[in-house]
DNA sequence: CTTGACCTTCCCATGGGGGCAAGCTTCATC
DNA sequence: GATGAAGCTTGCCCCCATGGGAAGGTCAAG
């Protein structure tokens, strides 16, 4: 079985050599074994770890879920509905995401559409940044301690 | 003319004080003045510029951006356009976040569609995780060393 | 033997913060 | 005037996930 190094192993998974010595410092993958020069060395089997948590981050999956999806996945015993249970957890967690950046990007539009954007300085998205204060306003007082 | 401490302009301005140190630091705004025990003091102005960065970001600008359009709004000879086309250039970021989360999202649902969510350990979610091989294949004659 | 591609560890940077600690300053209250 | 409690100062470490680079060791080919 070939044994690669860590830039073949990173080329054969499509992650960086970098980030294989990362997710190995903060435990999420094991320890590489290391050649007699201190090389760390990769089988097939490792090789498929690192592809695993190639294709959980391209879904947007963070380091500790993907930790999670890993033991489940090594676990023969595990139940489908944990693993369903995670990535609708993260299904959720992108919808949220998606509807912030959403509002935002309604917010920017409406103020674009009003802009004329010409020569002139005037702007209603200035307007609309420097304009709304929030909800605390400067006390009269000087500093309110106690 | 209240000359608030950073605490007080913190809650003025809705940012943490943390925050305002922090965006002295990188050069965002420029270094307060000191009272003569060395805390920092804000004016109106100083607090209306905050909450301009507030604003800013609550609407998803970076930190470079909002460098920029905080020039631009202290620019009385500023043109409407260049604003417009920093803000069209942040809604094109959102645009395409928002659409590599959706693409996540559908890829996600898809598979929690075909997961039995039960008691059982198969799981397509899982099979697609561990499944599909990544374009770049083990090299044969590269580097391998075993 | 030399070259150069690879590997090792270590430190620094990103963005946008949070938190804690040691030591001052300020202020209200006794 | 003293005291205690907030508030301020700086500085350092943490998060996530990653990239960059320096200084030095290893290995195979020419």
């Amino acid at each position: 079985m070939a044994s690669l190094n860590i830039g073949d192993a990173a080329a054969a998974a499509g992650v960086s050599a970098k980030m294989i010595r990362h997710y190995e410092e903060i435990g999420l993958i094991p320890k590489a074994k290391r050649s007699y020069s201190g090389y760390r060395t990769y089988s097939e089997n490792e090789v498929h770890l690192l592809r695993f948590i190639r294709q959980a981050r391209g879904l947007g999956f963070s380091i500790r879920q993907i930790g999670e999806l890993l033991g489940l996945w090594q676990n023969s015993r595990r139940s489908s509905a944990t693993v369903k249970k995670l990535a609708l957890e993260h299904i959720g967690e992108l919808e949220e995401k998606i509807r912030e950046m959403l509002a935002m990007k309604a917010t920017l539009e409406r103020l674009a559409a009003h802009c004329h954007g010409d020569h002139r300085p005037e702007c209603p998205i200035l307007d609309e940044l420097s304009g709304p204060a929030p909800a605390g306003q400067v006390r009269s007082g000087k500093s309110g301690r106690s």
